[in-house]
DNA sequence: CCTGGAGTTGTCCTA
DNA sequence: TTAGGACAACTCCAG
């Protein structure tokens, strides 16, 4: 038996949206098949790297995920390979200077990466290699929730009733986390590489960016469910709208990279669901309804690949936006005369991340009082979000255009005023990111244009030189906004009736 | 095929 | 000050 596993051949996994050892599906079965004969590799892939859509801020984070992936393997007698290039033509000559005999991966559902791993199946296929690819990122795959009809589902909410009621009816495959298995030391001859630096892959350096990895990622979603965290999951349902509070689980980026298991999220909250008294359930129930989004927009994404081009309903495609770029460029410098909206977009291009009722309230900025294309603001987010994530940020930005699926009904639009009085009330997130605005008075802090030359004087402002006056008037622009989605959907009924 | 309930996150006006 | 209703019509989805 022994001399048997001496002579099993080795098995490259393939590291992509999957930076960690624990509960990571594809790794674990590599470990067990190979007996422990695993090259971990990951390959910066140029076509990714040079795209418009990957910023400093992502970058930084991959590579401080990759570094702690790096020491982790270590610690269990390996290390990661890095390579640079095609993927396809990596891997052939991977597996052929190493005799590996299989390849394993988790699965992404992107078209990008399909398109992307059809290729290299074919690729090592004909150099009789074999692929494997294992469900991993997503709780249910996009053709494991289906209507009644084995149609995808396009509203959101009996989505969640599917996929919740598929975990309650077997949560095993949830909740069970695969043993890891030993590494076995790589053969020797094959070059490990070297992590680049993010000059050397033509980024800049991201000082600001947040520490990356999987260690970092299991201790926030520890602490996060903690029922003792007056910031954590109990009361998650409330808290998580006020912008100034901590109370989030900013595992976005974690998540993204995967440096937490989407099953370790909702194990987590499965086993707090269970020693929760009855005032948990409402919080837990709201951030294990954040994690169904993230597979609802996934599934959205596989099935209606075009919403990366335009809107999911087509007939919105018809919108006359205003698209004035001196505007899209003070809503992206946080330059607008609102200060919620100034103060999410200045906490975004300092930390890469923003808060997601911030999120909500720039881009109904955007599309509704600045009438921009939404997708000028999707492209300005993954470029600058430390979690750019294709799938969740064009469902989000299209939820609030109402332009896709469970469209938000048209007269919904946020009023700056207001979403900053109810979420910020004391002002607490504005004067933190407009340090400008700091001895602003709390009645004044989301108005500041009501101020008069006296108040300005006593709070150290000046509008219109060290704080921009409202850019445009939310009251007008909101007119203008109903009227534009009104012509929008005149012209589409009319368009039907023909 | 028909039927009916429902649809993440709001705003504004009126009484 | 606050609570309640209007704001569209349409499509999705389950029964």
């Amino acid at each position: 038996m022994s001399s048997k596993k001496a002579i099993m051949p080795p098995i490259i996994h393939w590291f992509r949206r999957d930076l960690r050892l624990h509960d990571n599906l594809a790794l674990a079965a590599a470990l067990r098949e190979s007996g422990g004969q695993v090259l971990p590799l990951f390959i910066f892939d140029d076509t990714i790297l040079h795209s418009p859509r990957v910023g400093p801020v992502r970058v930084q984070f991959l590579l401080e995920s990759l570094a702690a992936l790096d020491s982790a393997l270590q610690q269990h007698g390996s290390r990661l390979l890095v390579r640079q290039g095609d993927p396809a033509a990596v891997l052939v000559q991977l597996a052929e200077a190493s005799g590996a005999g299989a390849i394993f991966f988790n699965r992404d559902y992107t078209p990008f990466a399909r398109q992307r791993d059809q290729r290299v199946q074919a690729a090592l296929q004909q150099a009789r290699r074999e692929v494997r690819s294992f469900q991993d990122l997503v709780i249910w795959e996009p053709d494991q929730v289906l209507t009644q009809a084995d149609k995808p589902y396009t509203v959101y909410t009996p989505y969640r009733r599917q996929w919740r009621s598929r975990i309650e009816a077997d949560p095993r495959p949830i909740v069970t986390a695969p043993e890891l298995a030993m590494f076995a030391p790589l053969p020797a001859g094959i070059d490990p590489g070297r992590l680049p630096s993010a000059q050397q892959l033509g980024h800049r350096p991201s000082q600001y960016a947040r520490a990356g990895g999987e260690a970092e990622g299991l201790q926030r979603l520890a602490s996060f469910a903690d029922l003792a965290n007056p910031d954590g999951i109990r009361d998650y349902h409330v808290q998580r709208d006020f912008m100034a509070r901590p109370a989030t689980s900013r595992l976005s980026a974690y998540l993204h990279l995967g440096c937490v298991s989407t099953r370790a999220c909702v194990r987590v909250a499965l086993a707090a669901l269970e020693r929760a008294d009855a005032a948990a359930r409402p919080g837990i129930d709201a951030w294990l309804g954040e994690i169904t989004w993230h597979d609802f927009y996934m599934q959205i994404l596989y099935h209606f690949p075009h919403v990366l081009r335009g809107a999911f309903k087509p007939e919105f495609n018809a919108l006359e936006w205003q698209n004035d770029t001196s505007h899209f460029a003070a809503w992206c410098q946080g330059r607008t005369g609102y200060p919620v909206v100034d103060a999410a977009m200045r906490q975004l291009n300092s930390e890469g991340w923003m808060h997601n009722r911030a999120r909500m309230i720039v881009a109904s900025f955007l599309i509704k009082d600045l009438l921009i294309d939404w997708r000028w603001g999707e492209r300005y987010f993954l470029q600058q979000l430390v979690d750019g994530d294709h799938a969740a940020n064009n469902g989000g930005w299209q939820w609030v255009a109402g332009t896709g699926t469970d469209a938000q009904p048209y007269f919904r639009i946020f009023n700056p005023t207001s979403q900053g009085q109810k979420f910020d009330p004391d002002g607490a997130y504005v004067r933190q990111y407009l340090p400008e605005l700091q001895d602003v008075p709390k009645k004044f802090i989301h108005t500041p244009w009501q101020m008069t030359t006296d108040d300005q004087q006593k709070a150290s402002v000046k509008l219109d030189s060290s704080y921009p006056a409202p850019i445009v008037d939310h009251k007008v622009q909101r007119e203008r906004a109903l009227a534009m989605y009104a012509k929008a959907r005149r012209e589409a009924a009319a368009a039907k009736a023909q």
